[in-house]
DNA sequence: ACATTTATGTAATCTATGTTATATTATTAA
DNA sequence: TTAATAATATAACATAGATTACATAAATGT
């Protein structure tokens, strides 16, 4: 199994979420390869070796936090048959995400790449069209409930898809502001006032 | 009147604008001073010798920024004594400066300094700064709104600012994502409803 | 053992970008 | 008219940051 050559010694995937922590905390522009460097703990030529350049790492660490939203947030919107319990949950899921010690108080996807050069624009599409992605989940969840008889007529499911995941954009930059559990708890139980008035 | 030297051959005030136009695009790090150079259309020394360096250029662009948020928001947080029509008129200034055609479909204090090299971080400090300032003035009229008996005992001046000021940022980057004015507008309006529950 | 392959560290290199030196030009004050 | 002052353009400079060249080390396969 092993191929010929002298062995990495380091892990890939752990390099992979270190660095995904820096861009994470620190966004693309305002992360450099020393940075990623220095939390590697390698030296420019393995990480360049392993990767490829600092757009190839950024391509890579998208990717590889996916599962977050995906197994976090997605997953809550799904967790419940009831569209209000499993909004809620969602809420909850974000604001834990938000104000989690062990990881930067931000979304990587919402706020790693809101102004890049001109030449790194690549990765602000790249992101906003996850940030679309993630708008067209909660539609579906929106839909679904609608199917489900529990939303009123008057409930548009991409209004209400667009006004929850506003107001999720908006925790990402609250919370990188330092914004508190409880703060964002509050918020969150004021957006869902809005949910309850089109619940059947 | 006039002062020994050869006189500036740009009007100072202009050549700020056109700087405010392209930090307010591109934020901090995505702007080079050779794109000031070039908006501006003077030559580095004459920008360097008016303005200082790039940080103190920003700052500038900061403070004159500031009367479109207090001449446009602020100033529709009391275009109305009722609250839910002072309100609604702001997150239509909000929206209306969002997707305005004749500038940059953002906000500046929101959205050009969320991530920074260190040596920066001050312009990040000196924003989210005005963020808190921003929240705090909603903060008081909804103060004002219960004194004035318009909102119920539950409602919470405090979590209400918070709610709405986190919409506005979300809707800062919806915005920059090319969200049309439709899709804002059903965004506030949704949120309307929550507050309407509090109205007495 | 030896050739081949791949990773590593040091140090250099390349490039973009912020900033300034120098000479020149346009103005006011005397 | 001349000295002093301040702005301008050209061009150079400085630095930070991304990337790579080169020599060496550690593995595999024959």
């Amino acid at each position: 199994m092993a191929t010929a050559g002298r062995p990495r010694s380091f892990d890939k995937d752990e390099a992979l979420k270190k660095a995904m922590y820096v861009f994470w905390e620190k966004g693309y522009e305002g992360t450099t390869m020393a940075d990623l460097i220095e939390s590697i703990g390698m030296k420019a030529p393995s990480i360049y070796a392993a990767f490829g350049n600092k757009d190839a790492i950024f391509k890579e660490v998208v990717q590889a936090y996916l599962p977050i939203v995906v197994e976090g947030q997605l997953a809550a919107l799904n967790s419940s048959s009831e569209i209000y319990k499993a909004v809620e949950n969602t809420l909850k899921a974000c604001v834990d995400l938000y104000t989690c010690e062990d990881s930067p108080n931000t979304c990587l996807i919402m706020t790693a790449a809101i102004n890049t050069a001109p030449e790194h624009s690549e990765h602000v599409e790249n992101l906003k069209g996850l940030r679309e992605k993630y708008k067209s989940a909660w539609e579906r969840r929106f839909n679904q409930a609608k199917l489900d008889q529990q939303l009123s007529e008057g409930a548009n499911p991409s209004d209400l898809a667009e006004y929850f995941t506003t107001l999720i954009q908006g925790m990402t930059i609250k919370a990188k502001d330092g914004a508190s559990q409880d703060t964002l708890s509050a918020t969150s139980k004021l957006a869902l006032i809005t949910l309850s008035q089109f619940i059947n």
